[in-house]
DNA sequence: AAGGTGACTAACA
DNA sequence: ATGTTAGCCACCT
């Protein structure tokens, strides 16, 4: 099972209504440190495997998408129409993650 | 097959 | 406290 089989196995289990950091979801991964592969393979992953890509942000709770296909916005509309509460502040878009960050259960 | 890259982070200045 | 920098490492070309 490769790497990244082993992300979209994990970002598959976020429940709706949570979110993960890229970093959270590397880590029961096995690979800490593949935060940006993480990106990567959501980037690149997403449509094919019918991932909920959206639910996947970064350390701070902000959304850091820069891809132009899968903007910001679309992600925060995303978001919003399964009941997490997007903010936002000057043009970004951040989930409180105290109330929204999936805890996942060992 | 080798090297560049990025939807990240944590550590510095 | 905020902005910048340098590791990171699996993916894609």
């Amino acid at each position: 099972m490769s790497f990244s089989e082993r992300v979209i196995h994990f970002v598959r289990q976020i429940p709706k209504g949570k979110v993960a950091s890229y970093g959270q979801i590397a880590a029961l991964a096995g690979s800490p440190r593949s935060a940006i592969t993480v990106g990567q393979i959501l980037h690149n992953q997403s449509e094919k495997y019918h991932l909920p890509w959206q639910r996947v942000i970064n350390s701070r709770g902000y959304i850091s998408t820069t891809c132009l296909e899968h903007p910001a916005e679309m992600q925060a509309s995303l978001l919003e129409a399964e009941g997490v509460k997007v903010k936002k502040h000057d043009g970004l878009y951040w989930i409180d993650l105290k109330n929204c960050q999936w805890q996942k259960e060992e």
